[in-house]
DNA sequence: CATGAATGAGGATTCATTCAT
DNA sequence: TATGAATGAATCCTCATTCAT
């Protein structure tokens, strides 16, 4: 008898986790991963105290469980928009405008991940590295090494040219106003990095 | 009237304020500031659990004057090195080789400072950002408004140009290796800054 | 959904919550309210230290609730004895008799009571007056006032009989000895107190 | 030639004891026992956190001596006033108007000895009652069983009615307004307690 | 699986007291 | 004798976690 439903159980499952994830978000990204309670996660998800526990061991499990999800949505939400591109220069813009959406739409995560990565618990950071990892590739290959070869950009050093890309991602989505909006105009940005890539004539004296 | 020499009791008294605030350096740096124990930096200072409170009524001020103190420091040691030379080219170099060298003499100040503005505590985050004000001013005015002046630098933003420089730089100092050295190469860094700046003949079409 | 019993449920967190006031009292009693320790109460009611927090928000709502709880069952004890009476001065040897049963009935009770009215704290001063508002307003209203109307007491300022008539009450509980029991005899304190209300005959000369 | 001036000497050091007792009698009255602090006091004073361990050796031998000198300025400024007068009944009212009058000079000694007297620590109530004997002594034997002996008062219990009286007396001090003034009119007091101890005509019926 | 009462380790803070100067 | 820096015991309170229902 209790069998009939499998899937629907899975889905209330499914659901009743991804609020615990909603909840931790903005816990986690208002109060820091040490300050944050994990009972009033639990409440603010609308379930008492020990049900968190039914889906995350613990609370640092309930830690390094979000980092991978926001990381997943986010990278799958970048990638899903660059791909359809295949200048390098657009699909460089393509990153950062569909960087700087999924900011706008997801302060809380956005918040989390940027505390993970310069965070002082090298596991949480060591985490999102690993989970943004696809999206560091691709930026390195389908982006940067691309560029360069195809002569969209300088040949300037992928893996640094990545990093400084990322930095300046995450950098520029800290610097948020009152409202939670990305203080720096998103299309100045991208602009300051094409610029910084653009194969140039030399000027005299280089 | 027991006064033993008044210079003297002052100079132990900023000794031991010294102490304390290197200590908590280094557990603000390890521990981020919630998970930080104020008794572990007392005793790691050479005193007892108590004496911290001698010299700062709570936690959070000691985190407060904490910031204040890194930030002077290490716009002095900055500013010092920068104010020597007269090109803006030249000064925005020395404006990184210096702070890289900061970084590298004093990690867990700067990671201080990194978990002050990447947290998620605004009082933190202003009290950053107004203890480092006069670099930014410095940065803006004596380096990017001089080269844009001076033509060494394209007409970029200045508030804009600024709070990437400052986003890059930040960003690389958080990037270190298991010893505590920074991953990316200054010299590469400060040259993908100076190429964005960096005046050019237009490429055609663009 | 677990629901087992809801009423027993709640029985079991009243218990908690008086077993926890019971030992609230004893401390608040010998130690007084700063030198009472919340860890020690909770444990004295069988209970971990952090129990206690899960019943009472801090220590002053405890000691709250606890002058709510004692004056709540004083009243009501001492009310119900009074109330069969309807004679003035039997209602008052009533309010004596009563209140001095209670008194050696609930030692601690008392104690903290008159450690509140007592004692240097305004907001326990004003917890107590206000918990113990329909006791004056008997005593005024239903004793002193009527006695007065049927002429069995003096007609004496009915506020200032009330508080000498509380006055009296409390410092005779407070005067017990080391066995607890109060010192003075309750029948004499009570005729004292009908002495000075009685009519009587002017003496010549006076 | 440190010994010239001894008594000057000495009496700096008597005035020192008087400023420490006196912010003593401050913060216990507005902290009580427990709640005081120690340094507080000292400071208040005017001197510094340690001098006041040249003059008590704790907190503990502050306070008992704090109720000695309180007390005996309070019996003696009552005796001193009740004495002139022979009559008990004049001596009664002395007593009321001296005690109340006392009062109003000095609320922080009062309330130090209401905290005392009515408080959970048995070595002060000990203290305060021995302090007190005198008065207590003075007032059975002096006013209370001379005024049976001379027919000014009925037949009581001598005992029983000095704790009364001292009980009313006490509780009228502690009923205090905002500004400090005694609530209960002391004329109206003292005639309440003359007019339970006044011999009378029986009441028919009585 | 959901619940929430109970637990107890941990940590910020206070403060009486000491003692070198 | 006066000072005040240093001490460390003591305590309120938080909260991650457990587990019986």
């Amino acid at each position: 008898m209790p069998r009939p439903r499998r899937a629907a159980r899975e889905e209330i499952l499914a659901k009743t986790r991804q609020r615990l994830l909603e909840a931790a978000a903005t816990e986690f990204a208002r109060e820091g991963y040490v300050g944050a309670n994990v009972n009033r996660i639990s409440r603010a998800a609308g379930f008492a105290k020990g049900t968190i526990y039914n889906y995350f061991p613990s609370k640092r499990a309930l830690m390094l469980a979000l980092i991978d999800e926001i990381a997943a949505v986010h990278v799958d939400f970048v990638l899903r928009q660059v791909e359809p591109e295949d200048d390098p220069i657009q699909r460089m813009e393509r990153f950062f405008s569909a960087g700087f959406a999924f900011v706008e739409q997801h302060p809380p995560q956005v918040q989390v991940i940027i505390n993970a990565i310069y965070g002082s618990d090298d596991g949480f950071k060591q985490q999102a590295y690993q989970a943004y990892e696809s999206l560091f590739t691709m930026i390195i290959q389908d982006i940067v090494e691309t560029g360069i070869t195809r002569g969209d950009f300088r040949p300037v050093d992928p893996d640094l040219s990545t990093a400084l890309i990322m930095t300046i991602y995450l950098g520029s989505c800290s610097q948020l106003d009152a409202e939670g909006r990305i203080w720096l105009d998103p299309a100045q940005v991208v602009r300051f990095v094409l610029d910084g890539l653009r194969p140039r004539e030399l000027v005299p004296g280089d």
